[in-house]
RNA sequence: GCCUCUGUAGCUCAGUUGGUAGAGCAGUGGACUGAAAAUCCACGUGUCGUUGGUUCGAUUCCGACCGGAGGCA
């Protein structure tokens, strides 16, 4: 099988020949939501004696298969996974924490002379993990947000758009006083760490991309075939034991902080309450899911060396198989 | 049968004391570096139900007709 190994190549630095391990080959399948990433991503990994990698913000939760559409070990019949249905859902998480956990397991599985299949939805995930950015481990303390927070409350967005500007100009210049959330992240960043917003950005990314990695993007031809799935995988949902799953959800918001806002849950919560008919709320969820699949597109669209394919071929499958089959046989 | 209300953007509805109209949602495009399935930005011409009349000018006023809702017999 055409894995990785962890051979020797090497370079010439000021004349001596350093050693150096060769870059772990990886395949990445991204795409929007509903579009059959974890059916493709497993088909590959039992081709090329691969192990399962999850890029996916909500599926990192245990017990929320059905609204988050993970695979269970049944459905992944024997291929490992990682990444996925392995926190509680009271913890929260981060792209950090995502990028470090996920980065381990590709070592390992390298390691095991195997073919990590990265697999997942979530644009922010895959391109801090394929770009190789780096997070310190220093964390902003809780107060220092809510004080902000609280600040923002009195004072109004333009006047902490005004405050981050005294601060961080270059990062002021490109927010909108509107939004809340890259303001305040981006003031409680230099208040704590007197490091501006460019300036970690450019510290995070390293020289080189850490892998040699295949990006394959799942699409439909048709945006109105990608939306006529997602509302018959909503339904699909429903009969496979989503609500249950969105009541447990909804009686722990509190304590689910992330995994509450998760699509599939947080719309049933007005029927929950008694404030809304269930047709609604699916038919929000529908909706939900499909504003979301958008703005999947428009975050893969924008990253570069993405081999699209289209799920409306017959060939996807065979011709992804023939991608990776000769991304591995290539000299990188 | 009579009376009242109603017909405006794909949907729900504002509005024009007569000078051809605008919100929310949807849709489309974009952004995104520690909550990202989150968050944020941009984009608004449609025989103003049909048809006559009044008027310099009608989506707006008047009439008739067609559709919808309610009330009284």
């Amino acid at each position: 099988m055409p894995g990785n190994r962890v051979g020797v190549c090497g370079e010439f630095f000021k004349g001596w020949y350093i050693a150096m391990p060769e870059r772990c080959k990886i395949v990445v399948v991204c795409g929007p939501t509903a579009t059959g990433k974890s059916d493709l991503a497993l088909g590959l990994a039992r081709a090329f004696s691969g192990e399962m990698v999850g890029a996916d913000s909500m599926q990192v939760y245990a017990g929320l298969t059905v609204g988050t559409a993970a695979l269970t070990a049944e459905m992944a019949g024997g291929v490992p996974q990682h990444l996925v249905g392995f926190l509680p859902p009271e913890q929260v998480f981060s792209v950090a924490d995502y990028v470090r956990a996920a980065h381990e397991a590709i070592k390992e599985i390298c390691a095991r002379g195997r073919l990590p299949v990265v697999c997942g939805g979530t644009g922010l995930y895959i391109e801090s993990l394929v770009k190789g950015l780096s997070f310190t481990e220093e964390k902003v303390p809780p107060e220092t947000r809510a004080a902000l927070a609280a600040e923002w409350e009195q004072a109004g967005g333009a006047a902490m758009l005004e405050k981050l500007a005294a601060l961080d100009p270059e990062a002021a210049g490109t927010l909108h006083p509107n939004d809340k959330t890259r303001i305040l992240r981006a003031l409680e960043q230099v208040q704590h760490t007197g490091i501006t917003k460019g300036k970690r950005a450019q510290r995070s990314l390293p020289a080189a991309p850490p892998y040699d990695a295949l990006c394959i993007g799942l699409d439909f031809q048709e945006r109105a075939a990608l939306y006529a799935h997602i509302n018959a995988r909503v339904d699909d949902m429903m009969d496979g034991g989503l609500l249950p799953e969105a009541q447990r959800v909804y009686e722990n918001r509190d304590s689910y902080k992330t995994a509450a806002q998760a699509i599939g849950y947080k719309e049933f919560f007005p029927y929950f309450a008694g404030e809304a008919p269930l047709d609604a709320c699916v038919e929000k969820l529908k909706q939900a899911t499909r504003n979301y699949a958008k703005r999947q597109l428009t975050w893969f669209r924008r990253m570069p060396d993405i081999h699209w394919l289209l799920r409306e071929d017959a060939a996807c499958e065979e011709n992804a198989r023939q991608m990776v089959a000769s991304f591995l046989a290539g000299a990188e």
